[in-house]
DNA sequence: ATATTAACCTAACAAATGTTTGTTTAATGG
DNA sequence: CCATTAAACAAACATTTGTTAGGTTAATAT
């Protein structure tokens, strides 16, 4: 399928990197025949985005629902944990989303980052809803988590420790310094 | 100067997206003539490279040397700090370091991925000397220092908080969950 | 004064780029 | 069986790309 092939060029090369022949080639079809299926290089682009993003948002969606609702650590890893997961052996389409942003076109630029930013409100609910020493804090965690996750595709290898796994260290890490003196 | 035109273009648009006659244009001369200075794009690239990793290890070396030698955590912020402020206000150079590498030649993304290696050994150093509960985590620690400081580029804006604040916040958040019950 | 060299220009090169146009093929519905 | 339409092709288009080759200028050293 065309959005298939465009996803796995602009994933391992970028955007412009990426020509429309590279991509007819692998969908086999010729470069032309693309702009039966979109009007644009920065139309595909934007495609690809648009479902990588729902993808994630999805799958992050449903390990929250999924998660124990009494622990709000809990369902924070949860999250981060489907978040990892889609980012690292979920596709093409969800690294995309992480990857380079083209900068010439300013609005598909503000676009992509508007498609970005609706998808992090799921996480900014998730640490809001933590038991903290000090409120203030919630907003970093927020971007330490995604930022070492997001940063995990440049070091994470198959063999090594798995998306879930990752996803609990880091939790864990700050968790530890911020759980509230409840001890029930 | 040539290369502070390609630092700057390399930075704004990466490596794909930048000609040769973008840079010409911004250092006041014509494509051809970076020839005399450069042999091809890829070596350029490489020069700005290079040019950056030192600069930021410059910084963080020259950081922690000054830096309070009893406490080690002290020691990773200060170092974390330099890091952040070579990222976030250092110039393009720095930048370039951290931006896509470009995937096309194999040869020159293992020479950038050696180079970059090298300079984070000396977060790993700073991260071995921390006194932790569990020395197992100086490994996750590390690279969600190192993430998250990394990602920042995305977020970060002049008006916000600073790099040093930022690395003191991202240091303190572990700190707290992992200091050792010495308390002298 | 002459030779040398650094730094840049001019002009072109072949290849690659996103995109358009007109045409063909294959399937579908009446 | 025929009309329609989806999906692809073939071939070109005007630019843009990295790169090369040879010429020009100004400074420097001998």
């Amino acid at each position: 399928m065309v959005l298939d092939a465009a996803a796995y060029r602009f994933c391992r090369q970028g955007y412009a990197a990426t020509t429309m022949r590279d991509i007819a080639s692998d969908a086999g079809m010729l470069a032309g025949s693309l702009y039966y299926h979109f009007k644009s290089k920065t139309a595909l682009f934007l495609a690809v985005h648009e479902e990588g993003v729902r993808r994630i948002a999805e799958a992050v969606d449903h390990a929250v629902l999924t998660a124990n609702q009494h622990d709000p650590w809990q369902c924070l890893e949860n999250g981060l944990s489907a978040h990892l997961q889609s980012l690292l052996d979920g596709g093409d389409y969800a690294q995309v989303v992480i990857r380079d942003l083209p900068a010439e076109e300013a609005s598909l630029r503000d676009q992509l980052i508007e498609l970005r930013d609706d998808y992090e409100l799921r996480f900014r609910k998730l640490v809001d809803a933590l038991p903290l020493n000090n409120p203030d804090d919630a907003g970093w965690i927020r971007l330490m988590l995604l930022g070492a996750a997001n940063w995990s595709k440049t070091w994470f290898r198959p063999n090594g420790a798995s998306p879930a796994e990752i996803a609990a260290h880091f939790v864990r890490l700050l968790r530890n310094g911020e759980t509230v003196g409840t001890k029930s």
